[in-house]
RNA sequence: GCCCGAGUGGUGGAAUUGGUAGACACAGGAGACUUAAAAUCUCCCGAUCGUAAGAUUGUGCCGGUUCAAGUCCGGCCUCGGGCACCA
C-alpha cells in the first residue's frame, strides 16, 4: 500500500472500473426492493457550478447508502435542455442554440463523471431531443381532447422597439434589457392548462407527503390558496352586473366603493368619453407583469363616474378603477371595505372615500379604532341592520343565505392558483403541436404526424423567435380538411419538460409510447427527490399536477410523484468589489483576492492579486455571475480530487442550510482523508491476523468498541433518517480520533481496531467512494465495495454499566458523578447530595423539590 | 407588499423528545520535529474575574410559561428564498 494518499491516481482508476463494469446500470427486478433516487436535472448552462455539485453529492450519498442496504437503486441523470440562456448565447456568440446546448452537455457530463456520481447513463435524456418532446406534444393533444386545455388572452411584457415579448428577468426597471424601451403590458392569445381543475387534489394530497419539508407543503398550500367565500353581484344598470368575490361577506354592509381592473370592460367603456381616465388606463400598462411589482407599486385609482347598487341595502356605491386590481384574477373586480381591509383603507383615505365600521371586537375589552388603520380581525357585526350582533361564522352564513334568496350571490370556493399558461413566444422550446386552419380553427396535430420538430438550422438575429418568420415551418396543411393552414409558432414553457422527466427515466427504451406503465410503475414514485429550495412551488407543483394527469391517462398508478423531498440550501461565497470613478461597481473573483488577517484570524484587508491594490469585502452571498463570486468546481477537483470536494460539501453545513465556501475548510477535509489513509496504512503494517473474540475483550477494549458501535448507530440514523450528513461525518471524525488514541497492540487490541477502521471506511463509502474503495481493497483484498453490506450495530456492544449524571441546583450545573446505569432514585440522590460542591450550594437552605431524569440529570430546587 | 425560512464563539456549525450550550472542524496561539520552510504531531482556545478550584455572564432584541428554555408562547428587529415568462 502506498504511504501517501494520491486522489489524482486513485479516483480515475476507480471511476474507470465503475464504467467498465457498468456498475450503476439497473433493471427492473421484482425480487428486490427498489429505491429511486433523483436529483433535479441541470440546465446545461456551460459548466457545473457548486450548486450542482452540492445537489448531486447529496443524491449520490443517499443512492450509495441505499445500495449498501441491499436495495435495487435507480439514479438517473439528464438535461433540462430548453430555455432562454441558449437563445442569449446564440445572440451573444452567434452560435445556434442546439449546438451550444449539446456542447455544454458533453462537457458537463464529463464533469459529473469526474465527480464519481453513480448514474445509470443508459437512461440519460435531453429534453430538446424530438424523441423526448414528441411525447409531451402527444400528451398535450390528449389533454386538448379531454378539455383540459384552452386558449385565452393573457398579458405579457411587450418591448415596443424590439417588437418582442420579454421574460420578467429581461425587464430591468421597467425597460427592455436590449432596447431600453419602456415595456408595456400587452394581451395576446395563449394556451393554458386547467391546473385549477386539480386544485383540490393538489391541496388534499399534500397530506400524503409526510416526508416533505413542512415549509414546502405550507408554501404550496398558500400558493393554491383555497378559500371559502361568496360570489355576489352589484347592479350597475339594467343590463350590467358587476361580479365580485369576497372571503368576508360579513363586512358587506361596510362596502363604500367598488374597484375594477384598468383593463376591465367597464373601465374601458367609461374611458371612451373621459380622456383623463383613458390616460390613467394607459399609464397602468407600464408595469411589469410580475406580482412583486404589482404589490409594491403606488396604489392609484380613478372614479369611473357612475355608481352600482348595493345588493342588500339598495344604496349607491361609486365604481372606481384601481391599478392593484388584476384582470386575470377572478372577475377583475373587488368590493372595497375600507373599515376592515388595510389596502382599501389606504385607498379610501387617499381619495376621500367613506370609511364605515361594521365589525367590532367580540371581546368587549377590545379596541377597534378605524381612524388610524383598518380593523381586519373577525368580530361581531354592527351598523349592519338585521345582521347586527352576529359573530363571523353566523354572519357569513346569514348574509350568504340572504344574497342567495335574492338571487344576488352564492357561497363558493375560490383559489389563488391560476391556470398554467404554457405558451412562450420563444424559439428554443418544444413547439406547441397545433395548426391554425382558416376553416377548422385550431386543430391538434394527430399522433401520426408527431413530433412537430423544432428546426435547429436557424438564422438567429435576436429580434424574436426565428420560427415566427420561417415560412417553411409555418406553412402546412390542416390535418382535418387538408387545406393550407399555419402552424402555431409558440413553444412550451420549459416547466412542461421538467414536469415528467422523472417518469421517462423510469421507462428506459420505450420508443412507441410516452411511458411503459409496467416499467414506470416498478420504479415510481421517486423515493427520494433532491433539489434546490427555489423550486419549492412552481416546478414541484407542476410535476405533481402532471403526475395526476398521467395517472388519469392510465400511464402511472400513483397519486404523487415524489415520496420524500430534500431541498438543499444555496452555496455562498465571499464577494469583493471596488467602486469605480463613475460610481459603478467592479466585482472580483475570490480566487483573485489575497486576504490579510489579524492575530485573531479576522480579515483586516483584502487586495487584488494582480495589481496589489485593496478591494472591499462585500459580505457572503449566493455564488452568482453578477457578483463574480463563483468558485469553479473543476479547479477544486483538479487540486484536491472529487472525494475532498464531496466531503467538504457534506461536512460544512447540513444539506438544507446554505453553505459557505471556504478554501481552508476544503484543505481541512483533505487533511482528514490523509489521516484516514495513514491510519489504515499504519494499521496494515502491524500485520496481525488475530480475529476478534468479543468475550476476551478487557474494559478499555470494550469501551473502544462501544464507541465504534455507537458511531455506526449514529451515522446510520443521521444519513437515513435525519439526512444530516455533516453530523454523520463529525461522528466518523470523532471515531478516527479515538482510533488514533487507541494504542493497544495486543491481538484483541489490533482486532478491535481493525473492526473500527473497516467500519470507518464503510461509513464513509457513500460520501467519499473512491478512497473508500481503495482502502477497502487494501484491507480486505476484495474489489467491489459498492455492494458491500452496510455495517450492523452490535447492540450488546452498546451496553454500559456506569453512566455519567449531571447535578444541577436551581437549574445550574454544580457537579457530575458516575453511577451504575440501573441505580435507583434513592441511591442517585444520596450520591448527588454527598458531593462537596453540591453541599456548598444547599447548605442552610430548604430543599423544595428534587427532579431526576434517569441516566441524565438531577435538579435540586432550593430556596 | 404577500407567502416561507434563518439568526448560537474570531468562522462554519453541534446540542435529535424542554434536561451539561459550543460536539466536529476552520482560523488563531504556544510547543515538538527540521539548518530552515512546508508537512506532521502535542497542548490551549466564548467573555469577565481568579494562580487555581471555581464564580458570574452568554444562543438577534423585549417580555412570558417552566424545577429547567438555543429549543415552547406573545411582540419586535435583521438577513435570505419564492411571487406564476430565469431555471
Amino acid at each position: 500500500m502506498n504511504e501517501i494518499y494520491q486522489p489524482q491516481t486513485i479516483e480515475p482508476k476507480v471511476q474507470q472500473y465503475w464504467q467498465d463494469n457498468n456498475s450503476f446500470k439497473c433493471d427492473e427486478d421484482v425480487n428486490k426492493e427498489k429505491f429511486y433516487c433523483l436529483s433535479m436535472f441541470p440546465y446545461p448552462s456551460g459548466k457545473l457550478h457548486m450548486g450542482h455539485v452540492r445537489n448531486y453529492t447529496i443524491g449520490d450519498v443517499i443512492s450509495r447508502y441505499q445500495r449498501m442496504q441491499g436495495k435495487n437503486v435507480l439514479q438517473p441523470m439528464g438535461w433540462d435542455a430548453f430555455g432562454l440562456p441558449a437563445e442569449n448565447a446564440a445572440m451573444k456568440n452567434n452560435v445556434p442554440p442546439a449546438k451550444w446546448t449539446f456542447e455544454n452537455i458533453d462537457y458537463m457530463r464529463s464533469q459529473l463523471q469526474r465527480m464519481g456520481f453513480g448514474y445509470d447513463w443508459d437512461r440519460e435524456l435531453a429534453t430538446c431531443h424530438p424523441e423526448y418532446y414528441r411525447w409531451e406534444q402527444w400528451f398535450f393533444t390528449k389533454l386538448m381532447k379531454k378539455g383540459l386545455v384552452y386558449k385565452k388572452e393573457a398579458e405579457v411584457n411587450w418591448d415596443p422597439v424590439d417588437q418582442t415579448v420579454l421574460a420578467n428577468e429581461q425587464v430591468i426597471d421597467g425597460r427592455g434589457w436590449r432596447s431600453g424601451a419602456l415595456i408595456e403590458r400587452k394581451k395576446i392569445p395563449q394556451w393554458f392548462l386547467k391546473i385549477t381543475d386539480y386544485a383540490d387534489q393538489l391541496v388534499d394530497d399534500l397530506d400524503q407527503l409526510e416526508d416533505w419539508p413542512e415549509q414546502v407543503r405550507t408554501q404550496q398550500k398558500n400558493w393554491i390558496g383555497r378559500s371559502n367565500g361568496v360570489e355576489l353581484s352589484f347592479q350597475v344598470d339594467t343590463d350590467t352586473e358587476l361580479e365580485v368575490f369576497t372571503t368576508r361577506p360579513d363586512t358587506l354592509m361596510g362596502v363604500t366603493f367598488l374597484a375594477v381592473a384598468a383593463q376591465h370592460p367597464l373601465a374601458l367603456k367609461a374611458a371612451q368619453n373621459n380622456p383623463a381616465l383613458a390616460h390613467f388606463i394607459d399609464e397602468c400598462k407600464n408595469i411589469k407583469v410580475a406580482e412583486a411589482d404589482m404589490a409594491t407599486m403606488e396604489k392609484k385609482g380613478m372614479s369611473l363616474g357612475f355608481n352600482a347598487i348595493h345588493p342588500l341595502t339598495g344604496k349607491s356605491v361609486p365604481v372606481w378603477t384601481a391599478n392593484f386590481v388584476l384582470m386575470d384574477y377572478g372577475s377583475g373586480a373587488v368590493m372595497a371595505v375600507p373599515g376592515h381591509d388595510q389596502r382599501d383603507w389606504e385607498f379610501a383615505r387617499k381619495y376621500q372615500l367613506d370609511i364605515v365600521q361594521v365589525i367590532r371586537p367580540s371581546d368587549p375589552q377590545g379596541n377597534a379604532d378605524i381612524s388610524q388603520q383598518a380593523y381586519t380581525d373577525k368580530g361581531t357585526l354592527i351598523n349592519s341592520g338585521d345582521f347586527n350582533d352576529l359573530e363571523f361564522e353566523i354572519a357569513f352564513k346569514a348574509i350568504a343565505a340572504e344574497l342567495e334568496r335574492l338571487g344576488k350571490g352564492k357561497t363558493t370556493i375560490n383559489y389563488r392558483l391560476r391556470d398554467w399558461g404554457v405558451s412562450r413566444q420563444r424559439y428554443w422550446g418544444a413547439p406547441i403541436p397545433v395548426v391554425n386552419c382558416p376553416s377548422c380553427g385550431t386543430v391538434a396535430v394527430p399522433e401520426d404526424q408527431l413530433p412537430v420538430v423544432l428546426p435547429v438550422d436557424v438564422d438567429f438575429d435576436g429580434s424574436g423567435s426565428p420560427i415566427k418568420k420561417m415560412r417553411s415551418f409555418i406553412e402546412t396543411q390542416c390535418p382535418n380538411c387538408g387545406m393550407d393552414a399555419e402552424r402555431e409558432t409558440d413553444t412550451f414553457d420549459t416547466f412542461m419538460e421538467s414536469s415528467w422527466y422523472y417518469a421517462r427515466y423510469a421507462s428506459r427504451g420505450t420508443e412507441n409510447a410516452m411511458l411503459d406503465p409496467e416499467k414506470a410503475n416498478y420504479w415510481l414514485p421517486v423515493d427520494q427527490y433532491v433539489g434546490g429550495i427555489e423550486h419549492a412551488i412552481l416546478h414541484l407543483l407542476y410535476s405533481r399536477f402532471f403526475h395526476k394527469l398521467m395517472r388519469d391517462e392510465g400511464l402511472v398508478d400513483t397519486d404523487e410523484p415524489f415520496k420524500r423531498l430534500l431541498c438543499q440550501g444555496m452555496v455562498l461565497a465571499d464577494t469583493y468589489y471596488r467602486e469605480n470613478q463613475d460610481s459603478s461597481i467592479s466585482w472580483f473573483a475570490p480566487i483573485d483576492v489575497d486576504i490579510e488577517t489579524d492575530d485573531k484570524g479576522r480579515t483586516v484587508s483584502a487586495t487584488h492579486k494582480q495589481d496589489g491594490q485593496p478591494v472591499i469585502h462585500g459580505g457572503v452571498t449566493k455564488m452568482s455571475k453578477s457578483k463574480n463570486n463563483g468558485i469553479d468546481p473543476q479547479l477544486m477537483i483538479d487540486k484536491y480530487g472529487a472525494d475532498t470536494v464531496r466531503l467538504f460539501m457534506m461536512f460544512a453545513a447540513p444539506p438544507v442550510q446554505s453553505l459557505e465556501w471556504s478554501d481552508t475548510a476544503v484543505e481541512g477535509a483533505q487533511r482528514f482523508l490523509k489521516r484516514l489513509w495513514k491510519l489504515t496504512h499504519d494499521h496494515l503494517s502491524l500485520e496481525s491476523t488475530a480475529s476478534l473474540n468479543i468475550s476476551e475483550l478487557n474494559d478499555p477494549q470494550r469501551d473502544f468498541r462501544r464507541k465504534v458501535h455507537q458511531t455506526i448507530k449514529k451515522v446510520s440514523h443521521d444519513i437515513e433518517v435525519r439526512q444530516t450528513f455533516n453530523t454523520a461525518i463529525a461522528a466518523v471524525m470523532e471515531m478516527t480520533n479515538s482510533i488514533s488514541k487507541f494504542k493497544d497492540v495486543s491481538n484483541q487490541g489490533v482486532a478491535v481496531k481493525r473492526e473500527a477502521i473497516e467500519a470507518c471506511v464503510l461509513l464513509l463509502a457513500p460520501i467519499t467512494p473512491h478512497i473508500a474503495q481503495q482502502l477497502w481493497s487494501e484491507l480486505t483484498h476484495s474489489s467491489e465495495l459498492i455492494d458491500v453490506k452496510w455495517p450492523e450495530v452490535d447492540e450488546s456492544a452498546l451496553v454500559q454499566t456506569n453512566v455519567e449524571m449531571v447535578i444541577s441546583i436551581n437549574g445550574k450545573v454544580r457537579g457530575k458523578m458516575s453511577v451504575p446505569a440501573d441505580a435507583d432514585d434513592d441511591f442517585v440522590l444520596r450520591t448527588a447530595l454527598s458531593l462537596e460542591n453540591v453541599q456548598k450550594f444547599i447548605a442552610e437552605k430548604t430543599i423544595y423539590k428534587k427532579i431526576i431524569v434517569p441516566n441524565k440529570l438531577v435538579n435540586i430546587v432550593v430556596g
